[in-house]
DNA sequence: ATTTGTGAACAGTTTCACAGCG
DNA sequence: CGCTGTGAAACTGTTCACAAAT
C-alpha cells in the first residue's frame, strides 16, 4: 500500500514535524532551521523530507505550505476514524476528557469506561460513559480503535487484556505497569515514572 | 566513568524489566519467560542482561533477587537526589502532585510552580508551591535536576527555556508543543496528541 | 536437557561528502 | 553561491546459531 516504506524514527519526527510548522510563520523553511528548532541533524531532516510525495525544496529551502500539506497527506492517511477510549475516570481520565488537545486532530475520544457507575452517572462529558462491564461491547460496536488506560496499577492488566480481545489496535499506558500484550498491539508507555526514568537514562550513567 | 557503555534502547528495558520483577514471585526466571511477559526477543533479553554486572545465570535462568538487585544498581547509581519540580498546577499539575508513583523511586517532586498566585496560596501540598518567578532561584537552591512541564501551549516554550537557563537536566513534556532546546537537555514527549500518533505511526501506514 | 553468553552476520538509521540544480 | 538530494560509508542495535556451563 505504501508507495515508499518510511522508518519508524522518521515517522516519529514527520508527527512533530507537522506540528512545529503548524506554528511556524514564515513561507520557506530550509533543513538548517529545523536542525535549529530540533536539534536533528540537517542530513536527517533532509533525508525525511525526500521520503514525502510532492514536495521540491530549493537553494530558498522548502515552501512550508507544501511541505506541511504533504506530510499531513502521509500522516492522516491511516488516522481516518481513529477512535479512542479512555479507561478510568479517576482525576487523570478526567483531565484527559475535558482536555481539548485532539480537537483539529484525526483522533477522537467517543467513550469513557470506569468501574464505578457512581462516576459514569454524576461526571458530564461530550462523549457517552459506561461501566467498565461493557467495554467489549461498546469498542466492537463503536469500532474503536485505540485506548488511554488510566486505572489504577492492578486493574491495569486485567483491562489491557480485555481490551486487546476486544480488538484494540493500540494502547497510551499511563500505569507504570509494564504489560504484557499480544505483539499486534502497540502501546505508548508515559506513565510518569516511566518518563521520568527514561529522562534519567538519557542523560548518561 | 561507566565500565561498559549500555545502549539506550538496552537502558530503557532494563528499566521496565526492573519494574516487571518487583512484582515477579519466582525465585528464578529465564530470558524466555521475560520473552513471553515482554515480547522482547529472548536473545536481546540476554543480551542487554550480559551488560550486567554481577549477574550470572545458569540452565535454571537468573536468580531473580540477583538480577533485580544489579538492575537497581545500575540504574539508581545516577539518580540519586533525582529532584523533580511541578511547572503548571492545572487539573494535569494536580494530578502529579497528588500522585504517589514515585514513592519508593529514587525521584522525589520537592516543588511546584504556577503562575496565578491563587492557586500556590490555596493548593495543599507536601511540598512547597511558588510563584512561577521564583522559578529560577528554587530550582537553583534546592538543586532540582527535573521538571514535569504541564503548562498551556502558549507559555510552553518560554517557560522551558527558563527552565534550562536554570540548569535543569530534563523535561517531562506533558504539552502538545515541540520544544527546542539545548542539546544537553534531554526530553520526553508524553502530550496525549503525541502519544496517540507515536501509537498510530507503530501500527503501520 | 536446558539455558546462558557471545562471536559473527544482518538490518535499520544516521552521517558524510559532494554532485547537481535553482 | 547556498541548499537540496543521495550514493556510499559508518554506526548502532538485533538476530542467528552454537559452544560452554550447570
Amino acid at each position: 500500500m505504501a508507495v515508499k516504506e518510511i522508518p519508524l524514527p522518521t515517522k516519529k519526527r514527520m508527527v512533530l514535524l507537522e506540528r512545529l510548522l503548524s506554528t511556524y510563520t514564515e513561507p520557506r523553511i530550509t533543513s538548517q532551521k529545523i536542525q535549529e528548532l530540533t536539534l536533528w541533524s540537517a542530513a536527517v531532516v533532509r533525508r525525511d523530507i525526500s521520503l514525502l510525495e510532492g514536495v521540491s525544496g530549493s537553494s530558498a529551502g522548502y515552501k512550508t505550505a507544501e511541505l506541511r500539506k504533504a506530510l499531513q497527506d502521509l500522516l492522516n492517511a491511516p488516522g481516518t476514524n481513529a477512535k479512542c477510549c479512555i479507561v478510568g475516570l479517576g482525576r487523570l481520565g478526567q483531565f484527559l476528557m475535558y482536555s481539548s488537545e485532539l480537537s483539529g486532530s484525526p483522533y477522537e475520544i467517543v467513550a469513557g469506561f470506569d468501574s464505578s457507575v457512581n462516576r459514569t452517572e454524576v461526571l458530564r462529558s461530550s462523549f457517552p460513559l459506561h461501566p467498565t462491564t461493557m467495554l467489549e461491547s461498546v469498542i466492537r460496536q463503536e469500532g474503536i480503535s485505540y485506548a488511554l488506560l488510566t486505572v489504577g496499577p492492578d486493574e491495569a492488566q486485567g483491562i489491557a487484556s480485555r481490551l486487546c480481545d476486544a480488538g484494540i489496535k493500540g494502547i497510551v499506558n499511563y500505569t507504570p505497569c509494564v504489560l504484557a500484550l499480544p505483539e499486534n498491539v502497540a502501546v505508548e508507555n508515559v506513565g510518569l515514572l516511566t518518563a521520568l526514568e527514561n529522562l534519567g537514562v538519557k542523560g548518561g550513567c
